[in-house]
DNA sequence: CGCCGCCTTGATAACCGTCAATTCTAGTGG
DNA sequence: CCACTAGAATTGACGGTTATCAAGGCGGCG
């Protein structure tokens, strides 16, 4: 709508990382202004992808490493017969790409939620900064061991959980990233659909919808199509461990 | 029974990484016999378990890094309540501990399945190592980058597939690392018990023993008690994604 | 304005989890 | 050597949560 919202735009991705509005969740965390320059460096480009366009797909050859700027992301695996498997959403700050590092291959597909700018890391570039810069290749270790810890939360949520439970998790672990950016937790954008966020939680997309509904009907939330307001957050958290707790099975119908 | 097994133990515990017999699988794969030498210097002790020891727990503080390097291990999660998720299993060759860098505490726990011996790799010293050899920093990245592979693999057993599938991609993929580890993949040891294998699967014990049993009797597997032999590893691969393909749900019934 | 995809809602059934009993194994002691 | 026990694994009957199938509503976009 805004003309001018391209130009805008295309300024913000020539921002340096000493600028960035990322600059404490991405890799320059920790690190000093001289380091940063390096880093600096070493990003190619801020790509600026559009609603489904793909930054990378399964059997790519590896040439980097990508961190998200803005919007959003989602990674899955397809097999053969076209059955997929998200991954992942990933927003401002995270990190996509490092399931290539093994077999200079990418073994999953990132494609844009929305319209998103990502910063790329050519690796063989970064391999030299972190060689020359301890304390970055400390941050990338972090980084990536973010990844496999937000992994692990995951396959607890996927192991044995009621579906409702799961919907809570996944909300309640969005409105926490939503705090970590310094958005408003409390109101969140589902920029995936329906049936991926189903598909990431292992349900079908009718359970996901019914869901949405009880959690409304409860006054837990107000959703809105991509809209979802968390009007009682600390009955929300309460949801994410309802099952273990049977005395708490009911809600506050004392 | 063999008196001179712990003497013949403790001397292959202290061979260098240069000798180890998981030299290409290990952080070793790739570097050059210098290099190799430094590494050695990096690895502190090699730790022996007995069943049932815990390496390390949830929320101990973050020393190290972990080579299996004989036997197995099983990490896991447990919430407040006791309920734990299992992880993954560790085979030789395979590295746990990384989800402590991102916050210098262990997010799970890691817990010896039977008698194993470890490799610990304290982090100030491997940090020092790598930073002196790209190399092997890379090599670093390589295996935890398999880690992440895997765990992707595990996600989409978990995501949507019936009990039968979810055994037999189990059992494959242990099959395919013990060929990896020149084993005899035909052959497995299930060093874990049954309701290990089941809370890792998303499923009950019960469940698992019945898929066992009815794999058995359709004369894929021979199961006795933690020993499985794989009869018919074709048709274990094509339950491994049966569900998707209608035409292939009989067996060769022809 | 009208189509089309996404989401929602409802009815039915299946797979798997729960509960309960039995068998098997390994470890212990008589 | 064998009986005994405790824990693990198996087997069976049943029920529940969620998938499946089917239809209808809503919003976006040409």
């Amino acid at each position: 709508m805004d003309p001018t919202a391209t130009i805008l735009d295309l300024h913000q991705l020539r921002r340096s990382c000493g600028s960035c509005a990322l600059h404490e969740l991405c890799l320059p965390g920790g690190i000093t202004a001289e380091e940063l320059i390096q880093l600096d460096a070493t990003v190619r480009d801020k790509r600026t992808l559009d609603r489904g366009d793909t930054l990378y797909r399964e059997g790519d050859s590896f040439g980097a490493l990508y961190v998200v700027r803005s919007g959003s992301l989602k990674t899955f695996v397809q097999d053969e017969d076209g059955q997929m498997q998200i991954l992942g959403f990933h927003l401002p700050g995270e990190i996509v790409g490092v399931d290539a590092l093994a077999s200079d291959r990418h073994m999953s597909q990132a494609e844009a939620l929305e319209r998103s700018s990502i910063c790329e890391l050519p690796y063989t570039r970064l391999q030299k900064v972190v060689a020359e810069v301890p304390a970055l290749n400390r941050q990338l270790m972090r980084i990536i061991s973010r990844e496999v810890v937000e992994e692990h939360r995951h396959m607890v949520v996927m192991g044995k959980q009621p579906a409702q439970e799961r919907l809570a998790i996944f909300l309640a672990s969005l409105a926490d990233r939503y705090n970590r950016l310094q958005r408003d937790g409390t109101r969140l954008t589902l920029t995936m659909s329906r049936s991926d966020i189903a598909n990431y939680l292992g349900l079908v997309v009718e359970t996901v919808s019914r869901v949405f509904t009880r959690m409304e009907e409860i006054g837990v939330l107000e959703v809105n199509r991509k809209a979802v307001r968390i009007l009682q957050p600390e009955q929300l958290a309460s949801l994410c461990g309802m099952n273990s707790r049977p005395d708490l099975q009911r809600k506050d119908a004392s």
